[in-house]
DNA sequence: GCAAATTTGTTCGTATGTATT
DNA sequence: CAATACATACGAACAAATTTG
């Protein structure tokens, strides 16, 4: 009992939790209640609220009070194609048949389209020097009506001007870009690579994500890079992701049918 | 400028930070000479420094001061199995292999073998009635001395009554767990399924991997369903990850050989 | 090895501001 | 508009960890 304070009424708050004592969703005991609950000042009180906040499991609603979060249904992306689409069809066309699937209502923005140097990660990625142009095409996607992903995908300008020029369009491209550009310039997409990390929001992200904007919850960053037949990187796509109600699926070799995973609940 | 002061002072210490100003290691100034210079309580500095801690930036150490965090360089995890090994082939193997290629040093634990029922997700994803007797099998790996993961695979008990009897010992199993299970009981591993979460650590984990207690660094959780050549699973592997030091890598299709991130370094 | 100085950590009190009901 | 509840801000004192002399 050497803890401090704040600890030990931030320690019986998160049991109360753990517990189902206290449910999702709802209400805790007031500041005030608190201070009394516990002979606490409502600093020390306040101190202890804020490690249960860090540690995920309450929100705070200026004049309202303090709620136990509630989970998120989260949404399980596979990573890994269905062979009989090929490798890495339409990224628009797959998400939404694949958010149909598990009786979600996908939506998405148009297309937001730009043109851009490449820096960084991009150029390394699409193996181009630094600051050649670039297509950006930039999407933002809804699930039953909440924000749930924004991608970017970056091809190298060269593309268009080989007649690949819908790419510059701010249009969705029907069939995918994959498919446009197998149709348009023979460039078929052969492979392609995700690495998946994690990090703290931006500013942006918190904002269409409505996250909190301390950065307690952190998003996925995913970056799949696509090979031609070649073995070039014909295009980059950064897809961000809120940690808080989204999965990934990978499945190597033989694996049943109804996906172990499926429509679930975290535990 | 409706913004509190704390955040003010907050984004101004983001801005060094961002900016390279404040170079990761670097010490900030103390409090009260961040005090001074911002002509604010120490309260209220305490309170910008908590903002910059929650976005990841800094870290305190009480009597030293107050620190850029430095970036880590992060260990890349393959989750798709090179074709050449087949499907999922023993993970201590891989993990020591993998990790040699990207020159770092591997190590880990031995095995603390347990008896235990299979419980909510574990019996879901071996399709087993709750409370079935499985054998559990944990180990800790490191990196260069620094605590990397926390792995546990379990088994259904049957396997080792009909003969492999090996799963129960606390030893690495020779060649790995699949093969071992391969030439006992002639059961293939055909293929795998890995879902991949992310959450709080719990109170053990934030301990071994040395994380703030507070939760504010996230860990993936990664559930690995072994299926043999009747679709049945065989083996459930959950593997815990902190966020701040791992990202994985999934191929698909054709993916030229160098694979476009290697030993590499964050943005 | 110890004592002093430095720096962050904990706790209280108080006052006022802002958001919601 | 009033009441309620959380947010911001300051001041103060003492504790605990670390470094320094």
């Amino acid at each position: 009992m050497a803890d401090p304070l704040y600890r030990r009424i931030a320690d019986d708050l998160r049991e109360q939790i753990d517990s189902g004592k206290l449910a999702a969703g709802k209400q805790l005991p007031t500041e005030l209640e608190l201070k009394d609950k516990y002979n606490a000042s409502r600093n020390t009180v306040r101190d202890a609220i804020k490690w249960v906040i860090s540690l995920g499991l309450v929100e705070t609603r200026p004049g309202q009070g303090t709620f136990v979060v509630e989970k998120r249904n989260p949404y399980v992306t596979t990573l890994t194609a269905d062979p009989a689409k090929g490798a890495g069809g339409d990224e628009v066309f797959d998400y939404n048949l694949e958010v149909s699937k598990q009786h979600r209502q996908p939506s998405n923005t148009d297309p937001q389209v730009e043109m851009q140097k490449a820096t960084g990660k991009i150029a390394e990625q699409l193996g181009l020097p630094e600051n050649t142009q670039v297509i950006s095409r930039h999407q933002r996607r809804f699930i039953d009506g909440t924000p749930w992903s924004m991608q970017t995908s970056f091809y190298p300008r060269g593309l268009a001007a080989r007649g690949a020029d819908r790419l510059s369009d701010a249009d969705d491209i029907e069939g995918g870009a994959v498919q446009y550009l197998a149709d348009t310039l023979g460039l078929k997409q052969v492979g392609y690579g995700d690495l998946i990390t994690v990090r703290t929001p931006d500013m942006r992200e918190a904002e269409f994500f409505k996250l909190p904007e301390d950065g307690r919850v952190a998003v996925f960053e995913v970056f799949r890079t696509g090979f031609d037949q070649t073995g070039t990187p014909m295009r980059l796509t950064v897809t961000v992701f809120p940690t808080d109600r989204n999965q990934f699926q990978v499945n190597v070799g033989d694996v049943p049918q109804p996906a172990p995973s499926e429509g679930n609940q975290q535990s």
